[in-house]
DNA sequence: ATCTCTATTTTTAGCTT
DNA sequence: CAAGCTAAAAATAGAGA
């Protein structure tokens, strides 16, 4: 048979997933080379079998990549916000099929009073938890802090 | 015309060279997922875009594999660290778009009024939006080139 | 500047050797 | 086990919207 229905995910069979590791983890430095190559940017990959083996690649190198990012990575906290670019009148209109269909959502979010904005404030905090709680389940990592959403910082004000 | 003969070349356009680079780096980084949650393994990836733009991803954390390369690695001679530059990846660790938009983002709408809704889906979009590229391994850097900010309230920090 | 679409290429799970 | 094979699945260049 070579019919397969892909899986997500981990493979228990420690034969398999060691094979399936390695060829992975080739494609993966493979690809990496073509971004750098093609894109002529600076990348880094570093990886660990579960056997402890690693694997590095890295363009122009491993070290350098990994030094550039922790100088720029250094505060978790100091990610500067969004510049406001041109996007005043029309920049509710984020368009999307939703709304072309209901045409429903249309209007500015500058009339919210402050019962409504209290509202989503609630509701955000809600839907925020939810998908924080639902990217851990994911990615079920042992890190939130790691994660993204706590790094990136997104909250609700 | 959809035919393409591939080349490992840089691409010398620089709308074409950045589009690129946004298509294979969330490849990458979906492939490290994926190696991730299907070899039990720990990884890390870190690009830089030639506009100085940083994005990284990893299990379980940027920093324990880079401090767990970095330990494994005292004098860069030494231990038998595998610098590859083969590589491989697919398939999908994460569901698709589709169904996180409409199993996380639909369910506060229901408890809210219209005028709520529409302000609720701008800001939802948003930070979708930012979750989406979260997942996709992100670690926004100064420029945000990526990530938008609503009006809404809706901050990064 | 994205996002979509799709022909074509590339990756890869599962076998086989 | 590493290596090859093959068909299914995924990634992607290029063009359009």
């Amino acid at each position: 048979m070579v019919r397969r229905k892909i899986e997500i995910k981990r493979i228990e069979d420690k034969a398999k997933r060691h094979t399936t590791f390695t060829k992975r983890r080739q494609c993966l430095f493979k690809k990496t080379r073509e971004l750098v190559r093609r894109c002529d940017a600076q990348a880094a990959v570093i990886t660990f079998s579960l056997a402890g083996n690693v694997f590095a690649f890295g363009h122009p190198s491993v070290d350098d990549v990994v030094n550039r990012y922790a100088a720029s990575v250094p505060d978790h906290d100091e990610i500067p916000v969004h510049e406001e670019t041109e996007m005043k009148g029309k920049d509710a209109a984020i368009e999307t099929k939703e709304d072309e269909d209901t045409g429903l959502f249309e209007e500015p979010l500058k009339d919210m009073g402050m019962e409504e904005l209290e509202k989503l404030h609630v509701a955000m905090k809600e839907m925020k938890k939810k998908v924080v709680d639902r990217i851990n389940g994911i990615i079920s990592s042992s890190k939130n802090e790691d994660l993204g959403l706590p790094h990136t910082g997104l909250t609700l004000n």
